[in-house]
DNA sequence: GCCGTTTTCGGCCCGACTGTTTTCAGTCG
């Protein structure tokens, strides 16, 4: 889900693509009609185009202009797009805005969107914060604790306020979404530690980070215990616990601290052993996919929640888990089966998959991969040597390894010259025919300059095994611009990969936004492979590029990119991308066998 | 505002927790 940075509701960096702009201008026009008193449905379909356009592939630019006289129709054709959404897309395409944002924006004061991204703080109570105080921004949220006017308002007591105090001031000093390398070790670190505490039986994280979102907002444990209250306290007792924000029968929600000096919520919700991979299922989501479910339970005269799928209980008002029916089904196996839909794992469990996209026997997995072809030693910003990598992709299982180290413009990574890297050529080989483990193979990770220009000339590129062509400059250029030049590395016959292709660090910098169904179909036609970077700040290509790019028949390679001894660790991430695409193995090169790879890189030899 | 092998109108998931209330509104996921 796009993250709505408050604060700035009017204005676009000139690095956004469209479709993030859209995306923008959707979410401001939900908040906007929430303050306003807007039916919760049509906020509802605002928020959902902001989800579709932040998702396409497609640059909605282009496709419009593609599309001519069409484009409302293409539009439509979309799920989440409607009329009316098509038609504001299209204004905002040929105009660079939609007048209706526009409008509401000068309704709403642009303040009220920093209150409404308060913890706590929902539309209707904002709302009355306007109406009746007068309060447009988070200073008059503030002036109105100190002078004890916010009291006036209903159902505003002291805890309240001091809730909303607590959440203001976490608000100004926490980040945005934590992103998964950070918190899927802290959710592992905490599953084993609760594990350990008496009665505890079944424990799991569930959640966005059950999914492998690249961004996690909150950590969900599920557990049973025999002793739900000694869990729920060890709970909120944890180290690392700074804060409880809520602490009920069978749900208790905490701060913690991160590493990094930010922070993170950490729900935990207990639940009865029958009904555990029900509420698995139901706190693993998405949102979305729930809501699908439950629809889909309807239409076959069934209820589903977190208890159970149930058939249509005697009181059709009343929760049917405390009317003594026997549920039709309570493992995750067992629901999707009785929703006529085979098992759907956690990452394909989102509004843009469709149920059925899939093949379950094809997806890709962690046990797949026997190769890395993206790596560093100490020749360029590594600490390994070249054995050292050797024995690090050994201890994976994998059956070859490329070192491909930086190449001559990237002097801050000590970027090999043409001479150094002919040197390092001969090491490589030297330690490939010394051992039988393992094939190294000599590769570069040369930069892509701004024009599409390779790094070293064609004469040197031909000595190596592999090479991979990466941008790592001017990545705040153009689409167009960097359509071109990423086009011209794609067709280069001498270059295999192209390496974490927009260059995007997440939550950091958004990186080149090129014409990716363009270069999709151009990877195809070459047969050159391009990259899923798996380190969890890049995720590059991410998941819903994954999708097109294999749809559009071009080859992926999932690669770690290692620089350390733990490096090669980050792989996991890489795959959770993957399956979040629906990737077939034998689509991503890594899965290949040592023939079928070395065949595949000679043919551009 | 979106959507439709019952529908082009009338629906749109459902439960827990909190804080304020004496039965529930607001928020969250």
């Amino acid at each position: 889900m796009t993250a709505f940075h408050a604060g700035a509701p009017c204005g676009y960096s000139a690095d956004m693509s469209t479709n993030r702009q859209l995306a923008e201008v959707f979410t401001q026009m939900a908040l906007a009609l929430e303050l306003t008193g807007a039916n919760a449905f049509r906020v509802n379909a605002h928020n959902r185009a902001a989800r579709v356009c932040a998702d396409l592939t497609d640059d909605l630019a282009q496709l419009v202009e593609r599309e001519g006289d069409d484009a409302a129709q293409v539009l439509s054709a979309i799920d989440g797009i409607g009329k009316a959404t098509a038609s504001k897309i299209i204004e905002f395409v040929r105009t660079g805005e939609v007048k209706e944002h526009g409008r509401l924006m000068n309704e709403v004061p642009a303040g009220l969107f920093d209150v409404l991204a308060v913890p706590g703080l929902g539309p209707k109570t904002v709302k009355l914060m306007w109406d009746e105080l007068g309060i447009v921004d988070l200073q008059g949220v503030k002036n109105a604790i100190e002078d004890d006017s916010i009291l006036t308002l209903p159902r505003m007591g002291a805890k309240t306020v001091a809730n909303i105090t607590d959440a203001i001031t976490f608000m100004e000093t926490a980040g945005d979404r934590t992103r998964i390398g950070i918190a899927l070790p802290l959710a592992e670190a905490l599953v084993e530690t609760m594990s350990q505490v008496k009665g505890v039986k079944r424990i799991q994280y569930a959640g966005s980070l059950r999914r492998g979102t690249e961004t996690i907002g909150d950590i969900d444990l599920l557990i049973t215990s025999a002793d739900p209250l000694r869990a729920a306290e060890a709970f909120r007792t944890l180290p690392g616990v700074n804060k409880v924000l809520a602490s009920g029968e069978t749900k208790s929600s905490v701060r913690m601290s991160l590493p990094d000096g930010g922070a993170i919520q950490v729900d935990l919700r207990i639940v009865e052993q029958p009904a555990y991979e029900a509420a698995l299922m139901y706190f693993t989501g998405s949102k979305q996919h729930n809501i699908r479910m439950r629809q889909r339970a309807i239409d076959r005269g069934l209820r589903l929640n977190e208890y159970g799928l149930f058939p249509e209980p005697p009181d059709p008002d009343a929760p049917p888990q405390k009317q003594n029916v026997t549920p039709v089904a309570l493992t995750e196996q067992a629901i999707y089966e009785a929703l006529d839909l085979p098992w759907i794992p956690p990452e394909l469990r989102e509004e843009s998959v469709k149920l059925d996209g899939f093949d379950a026997a094809a997806l890709i997995d962690l046990g797949d991969i026997t190769s890395d072809l993206h790596t560093h030693t100490t020749a360029s910003d590594g600490s390994m040597s070249i054995d050292q990598l050797a024995d690090l992709a050994v201890a994976h299982g994998y059956h070859t390894v490329a070192v491909t180290d930086h190449s001559v413009s990237q002097p801050i990574a000590n970027g090999l010259s043409a001479d150094r890297l002919r040197e390092h050529i001969q090491a490589i080989r030297t330690a490939n025919e010394r051992r039988s483990d393992i094939t190294i193979l000599a590769g570069s990770e040369v930069d892509i300059l701004a024009d599409g220009r390779l790094d070293y000339d064609d004469d040197l590129l031909a000595e190596l095994d592999i090479v991979i062509a990466s941008p790592h400059s001017a990545l705040r250029q153009e689409p167009k611009a960097a359509t071109s030049r990423l086009l011209r590395a794609i067709t280069h016959p001498l270059v295999h990969i192209i390496g974490h292709p927009t260059g995007r660090y997440i939550g950091k910098r958004p990186g080149l936004s090129p014409d990716m169904p363009t270069l999709f179909a151009a990877a195809a036609e070459h047969d050159t492979a391009l990259e899923v970077n798996a380190h969890w700040s890049r995720l590059d290509l991410r998941d819903t590029h994954i999708r097109a790019a294999a749809a559009a028949g071009s080859k992926l390679s999932i690669n770690t990119d290692a620089h350390h001894a733990d490096g090669m660790d980050v792989i996991r991430y890489g795959i959770l991308a993957a399956r979040r695409a629906g990737l077939d193995r034998d689509a991503c090169i890594n899965t290949w066998s040592a023939e079928a790879l070395r065949t595949w890189l000679t043919r551009k030899r």
